[in-house]
DNA sequence: GACGCATTTTTTGCATACAAAATTTGTTTG
DNA sequence: CAAACAAATTTTGTATGCAAAAAATGCGTC
């Protein structure tokens, strides 16, 4: 992983990281026009680079382009969402499988610690520690997949729902059974059961699902547009 | 399917696509450099366009960007070819799971009709309508699980494999085994087994990667330059 | 003749200039 | 006052110019 954390040489490389960043992270809203003069000012370079990063983006599915309109931040309506969590479920499944057949006993035993801290986390109800736990272990099933085609597919497409940046503050009954089906998570992976790690994760993302899609319906009831829909990637 | 054939009214856009299928259709070959001024001069734009073109490629998996030293084709050694397999298995094998349950009879009729097609150009040896017949039949499953996002995604990774060009040109046995799986699918497909037909499906994919990694292996054999390998994207 | 080094040429990367389209603003009119 | 049209401004899209890096060439040396 250590060519993520690589900083790009090239001026648009390092545009297109920022830019990304400021969009997953929500400083960019979804649905937010994206003006280059601004950016440009921002970003202290010229239109070039930052044209190219938008293009790079735009690739990814985190903008959208409108013709002679320029680029807005995507903003995946309801459809956009269950569509892409079906993917992420596909893939993550997938993710396990290999995992649970290719992990070594040193990935295991750093997954089980953390799987510790994690439960420690719950236990304390400290949700920010449990976030970044579970998003360690989620990345470390990844890396035990041994496959970096299926970890950039991944990557791109989480990072569109990253960019709804729900910490979907889940109640305690909703937290419990998350924490629940990990801990069948890590036992389905110390019998290396590939199947049962698969079915495991296909359902906790199906929970997940629900989680945001019933806070994405609570806050769009009480925001002033209507919930955006069918727009996608072409 | 419209959009797909729709021309962006862009320059970069249009750049975009034509340089696309240069690359997809194999006439700029795994490994060629992409010389800006000579694209330039064929496609008669700056090169402001065609290089945020080259960006959106880069995005897409299709060139590689060196620092300081422009794009080359991308060129998938053997391992990033098992990878991405892997992930299309999984890809195809979601879209097949859920094409079983959505699918309409409307869309079954048409997907049987193309079936007898093929059988139709198996059975004459005619090996290139044998493959736009089954290229249409996977697309046909990929409408069929009513999913943008899984059809996006998917073409994606196949678009990197589809720059290999290798009309696995497979023997008799090759060919009826893979005439066979047709013809479980479908009849899984009539059933609405979508466990069946996910099965199927990566199966089918498998063997699809047997005979590709076999051919590759057979044509770098007789190569100068050694078979490259773990290239992919970061 | 092969290798090493300096110079030239090419190519890439970024900034800027220019044209066309869209948006905004202002004005007029009913 | 609202709607509609027109002018001005902004913004996008493309082409070109310029600097730095890489590649190619030429030359000298061994």
């Amino acid at each position: 992983m250590a060519e993520i954390l690589s900083m790009p040489t090239a001026l648009h490389g390092q545009v297109t990281q920022r830019l990304r960043l400021l969009l997953v992270e929500g400083r960019i809203a979804p649905g937010a026009k994206l003006n280059e003069r601004e950016l440009c000012e921002q970003m202290k370079v010229s239109r070039t680079p930052l044209r190219e990063a938008i293009k790079t983006l735009a690739a990814e599915g985190l903008v959208e382009l409108l013709p002679n309109r320029g680029a807005i931040a995507v903003q995946l309506g309801e459809d956009d969402i269950l569509n892409t969590f079906e993917v992420m479920a596909g893939l993550e499944g997938l993710s396990g499988e290999l995992a649970a057949q290719r992990i070594t006993p040193e990935e295991l035993t750093e997954i089980e610690a953390m799987h510790y801290e994690m439960k420690a986390a719950y236990t304390r109800r400290d949700l920010s520690a449990y976030y970044r736990l579970n998003a360690a272990i989620h990345r470390a099933f990844n890396a035990a997949a041994r496959n970096p085609v299926l970890t950039a597919t991944y990557n791109q497409v989480n990072a569109r729902l990253q960019a709804l940046r729900f910490r979907s503050n889940q109640d305690g009954e909703k937290w419990t059974r998350a924490m629940q089906e990990h801990d069948r998570m890590i036992e389905a992976l110390q019998k290396r059961d590939s199947a049962a790690l698969r079915a495991e994760l296909v359902a906790h993302l199906g929970h997940k699902r629900d989680v945001v899609i019933e806070q994405m319906r609570t806050a769009t009831a009480f925001s002033s547009t209507p919930s955006p829909s069918g727009r996608g990637q072409g």
